[in-house]
DNA sequence: TCAGTCACG
DNA sequence: ACGTACGTGACTGAG
């Protein structure tokens, strides 16, 4: 029997030393803690001390606390700041109350995780686990009796963090070369669209050149900040700051020349790293604000600020009127329009480009740490994040075709349609979305029809079409997603939102409407879809009387907000509570088809592993040679993750690709 | 360490 | 009075 606390690190660590462990895996006690309760970040998390401290009193030093030692400073004399020595170290110090120390923590962490998995295994199994009927079929679930979360674990997650640790170790082939020339590129890119704000802010103030524009505070002091309050005499000073900003290669450039024409001493004083400059407010007006009260100059608002300029013909954002438009409003709009271009490349360098190629191993390859360690059930990826790689139009650089498959080989990669909107029909039962899914075809266009009477008359008399298969020619009729584009947009936006329910507020903020318009859209939205708001009633009432929200494979949430008194907390509980079935409905779903293609044996045999999971997307790789017979298997296991059909189709849409990019 | 911002589903 | 769509992780500047 063996019990890990968090396997995933211990498993690599192992394996990187060539130490293989067979056997059976009988638990991992992060996961069993992060069942048994989701929503311990910040309440002591899901250490191991602080999970012994409240499950069975027991205390436990944290290791730094123990090995801790003071760093040393620049002169030899220990400082402040406590680090941990790496275990190698700790191990070998010649001293030996050091090496006892250390065996006996060791034999403590071990003695703790072994109680903790009873601990916790006698947890779940006091928790009722009532699933839909469908999973009973279930290999690993048939052979068994009970039925509580313990059976859930036991025959679900634990093996899925098999299948995780697994993908973690494999990898993703990536082309480093590739990165490196993008990121070249990007670069370049960077600084030509930068250089027009750059001497816009030059032209405000003298210090303006050496402005960071990653700076927050610096941006916004530029461009909102107004006048002083009056001093002494009265008087009111345009509002100036300083701010603390790294020395630029320029001003070594402008060193060097200057000690150049001098002739003779390069470097005679050390350069600085830092300088300090002041930037004067422009005092443009505000367009949104942050959670702290502060201006935002959140990407949203520069775009306010700065219009479309360079369109034809211009249009120009608020910040023209601020200053007086003329020349100078509409030198301000192009230079705003210019600094969110760089930013966005700056964002895809400092984020993707640049750390990417470092992080790969001798193979070429990149190890993501999956975790699951959400409060609703789905995956989250670390270090590097491979879940928020850029995706279509925001892929510039075309950073997914990086991601690829090494020679010879090919990548599998799948994803579901609409999975958590199926999941909402599904589980809502309702009438209208089983319909509109029965029928197939675009759901948002169906949606618009549903909800707007002009619409489904256009689309009566053909005047407009739903869909059209391209490969007949030019269709006979405009579509309605062209035609009735903005009210496609608006039912899109309504299918999600209301998932996560989206108030008239936000509705109205977002579409510039009046409360009375929202309002009345989103009961039009409600009115044929009735047995969404009561099942969304019915859910809300169930967590505030049980104090928890479910998923369809009886997966729990806990939400002790949902009776408080803030108000604002119970808002988002109560959101939550009909967020969570289906978010982590769908999390469910692919786990279970992540589990359906890890049993497949032909799909072994030939050679394919999955190599990453994006939330209702698989990645595998394989032998070029057996890529089309594998893509059906792996498409039939995620079609039919359970041996029963839902009540809806899970479609799935994919292709066999040389990288990532292709896969879309 | 926190706040702000922005990449993803 | 306040904020108002769910769930993540990474980077950056500044105190």
């Amino acid at each position: 029997m063996q019990i890990f606390h968090n396997w995933s690190f211990d498993g690599h660590l192992l394996a990187n030393h060539g130490i293989e462990i067979l056997g059976h895996r009988s638990g991992d006690t992060v996961h069993m803690a992060r069942l048994w309760d989701t929503s311990r970040q910040g309440r002591g998390g899901y250490k191991l001390s602080s999970l012994m401290q409240d499950l069975l009193g027991w205390g436990k030093t944290d290791m730094k606390e123990v090995f801790g030692r003071f760093k040393l400073k620049k002169d030899g004399t220990p400082g402040k700041v406590v680090y941990l020595p790496d275990s190698l170290t700790l191990q070998t110090d010649p001293n030996v109350t050091m090496f006892e120390k250390w065996i006996h923590y060791s034999t403590y962490d071990t003695i703790c995780t072994w109680y903790l998995y009873f601990s916790l295994r006698k947890e779940l199994e006091n928790m009722s686990w009532s699933p839909d009927a469908i999973v009973y079929e279930n290999e690993l679930l048939k052979m068994r009796a009970d039925r509580t979360l313990f059976t859930f674990y036991d025959c679900f997650w634990r093996p899925f963090g098999q299948i995780l640790t697994d993908m973690e170790r494999k990898g993703m082939y990536i082309d480093k070369d590739y990165l490196y020339q993008q990121a070249e590129k990007a670069q370049e890119d960077k600084e030509k669209r930068t250089e027009s704000f750059m001497q816009w802010v030059r032209s405000l103030c003298p210090d303006g050149k050496y402005i960071n524009i990653n700076s927050n505070p610096q941006k916004r002091h530029l461009l909102f900040s107004s006048i002083t309050e009056p001093d002494d005499a009265g008087s009111r000073e345009p509002h100036m700051r300083t701010f603390q900003v790294d020395n630029k290669v320029e001003e070594e450039e402008e060193r060097e020349e200057e000690e150049g024409e001098e002739g003779e001493v390069l470097f005679l004083s050390p350069p600085r790293s830092k300088r300090s400059i002041s930037l004067l407010g422009l005092a443009l007006t505000p367009v949104a604000y942050t959670a702290t009260g502060q201006a935002s100059t959140a990407g949203q608002v520069i775009q306010k600020l700065a219009g479309k300029p360079f369109a034809s013909p211009p249009s120009y954002g608020t910040a023209f009127k601020d200053l007086g438009g003329g020349e100078e409003g509409k030198a301000a709009c192009e230079a705003l329009a210019s600094l969110l271009e760089g930013e966005a490349i700056e964002k895809l360098l400092s984020t993707f480009l640049l750390p990417l190629p470092e992080q790969t191993d001798e193979a070429s390859r990149i190890h993501t740490s999956l975790n699951i360690n959400t409060e609703t059930g789905r995956l989250s990826s670390q270090r590097p994040n491979l879940q928020n790689q850029p995706a279509l139009e925001k892929d510039v650089y075309r950073m997914r075709k990086a991601f690829s498959a090494p020679p010879g080989r090919k990548l599998i990669i799948v994803d579901y349609g609409q999975l958590e909107l199926r999941i909402m029909a599904q589980m809502t039962g309702c009438r209208s979305m089983l319909d509109a899914f029965e029928q197939g075809g675009d759901f948002h266009s169906r949606t618009a029809i549903d909800m707007y009477r002009y619409i489904a008359e256009a689309v009566e008399r053909k005047e407009v079409l739903l869909e059209w298969n391209s490969h007949d020619g030019a269709p006979p009729a405009p579509m309605l997603k062209d035609k009735f584009a903005s009210e496609r947009r608006k039912a899109k936006t309504l299918n999600f939102g209301i998932a996560y329910g989206m108030t008239k507020m936000k509705v109205a903020r977002d579409w510039g409407v009046s409360l009375e318009e929202a309002e009345e859209t989103i009961q039009t939205w409600y009115s044929a879809r009735k047995e969404v708001k009561q099942w969304q009633e019915e859910v809300i009432e169930r967590a505030r009387r049980t104090g928890y929200t479910e998923t369809f494979l009886g997966r729990r949430r806990y939400l002790p907000e949902i009776n408080g008194r803030d108000g604002v907390g119970r808002g988002h509980a109560e959101r939550a509570a009909i967020n969570t079935p289906i978010q982590g409905g769908a999390a469910d779903i692919v786990m279970m088809a992540m589990l359906k293609l890890r049993g497949e044996e032909r799909i072994r045999r030939l050679g394919w592993r999955m190599v990453m999971q994006i939330h209702d997307e698989i990645i595998l790789e394989g032998p070029e040679e057996t890529a089309e017979e594998v893509f059906p298997l792996v498409r039939a296991c995620m079609e039919q993750p359970f041996d029963s059909p839902l009540s809806v189709e899970l479609p799935v849409d994919g292709s066999i690709a040389d990288n990532w990019y292709e896969g879309k």
